[in-house]
DNA sequence: ATGGTGGCGCGGCCA
């Protein structure tokens, strides 16, 4: 069994207590991170270590940043997304358990139309193929993190209101196609669901209280590695904590 | 209503 989970912590300085509760109990075999928000110097390795998880990290200051705890060894680990000459960090790819584990904090985009927005689909081009090349050699993959794209209606609490908005553009939803097919599958829509579940929620307009999500941290896994997928689930619980994130964690179990 | 809340860091950017 492999467990492995995702979870944006919107600065790791202000959220470590919530992470080092959540493992206590989740106990996956990795967990990845999203906007650290801490220079690798400022990393907190030594608490992870003494729940029995190495640490790699690839930070900066302020904004992003992105990491992997794991109880297995990482090897061949890559901090960079080919094709883009860029600062922020925001991939982190290591092999763990003979999985090639590939966690991402996709840019958010801010609004469609805008310079960020251009980024944030090119950052996906580099990334298909950064994902394609990846799969020639790892046919058990994991790409994983905050995606900021809810893939379909069914991700979204008002379709209407978010209707070619950021995060659920139709250019932003054909990227998001575009990595599943090189050969990906969303581990979430491996298994029916009965009402629609979410992984964030806007700190303002009481936005969690009254459940208007969005499901964008997500965990896609190749072919031959969803063929083994026995679960794929979204923990609220964390978002209902003294001073959250605005991401709650997600994770996925493997039958390896 | 281009609002609102939170993190960083101390004014304004980013989400």
């Amino acid at each position: 069994m492999f467990k492995i989970a995702t979870w944006n912590v919107n600065s790791l300085r202000v959220r470590l207590p919530h992470v080092l509760k959540w493992l206590e109990t989740a106990r996956p075999d990795m967990l990845t991170l999203q906007e650290t928000k801490l220079q690798d110097g400022d990393f907190p390795a030594a608490d992870f270590e003494s729940m029995g998880y190495q640490c790699l990290f690839s930070g900066q200051k302020t904004y992003n940043g992105v990491a992997m705890l794991s109880r297995g060894a990482a090897d061949d680990v890559v901090t960079a997304l080919p094709g883009m000459d860029d600062p922020q960090k925001r991939l982190l790819c290591a092999t763990v358990d003979g999985i090639r584990v590939v966690n991402v904090y996709v840019p958010n985009g801010a609004s469609v139309g805008s310079d960020k927005y251009a980024y944030k689909l090119q950052w996906l081009r580099n990334l298909a193929a950064f994902i394609q090349a990846q799969l020639q050699q790892h046919p058990r993959l994991v790409l994983l993190g905050d995606f900021n794209i809810a893939p379909g209606d069914e991700d979204v609490h008002d379709p209407e209101q978010w209707r070619e908005k950021i995060l659920c553009s139709t250019p932003e939803r054909a990227a998001f196609q575009a990595l599943l097919d090189t050969g990906l599958e969303d581990t979430y829509r491996l298994f029916p669901r009965e009402e629609r579940e979410f992984s964030w929620w806007d700190y303002r307009m009481a936005a969690f209280r009254r459940n208007l999500g969005l499901r964008i941290d997500l965990i896609l896994a190749s072919r031959p590695l969803a063929a083994l997928c026995s679960s794929s689930t979204i923990d609220k619980e964390p978002r209902r904590w003294e001073r959250p994130s605005d991401h709650t964690p997600v994770m996925a179990e493997f039958d390896v």
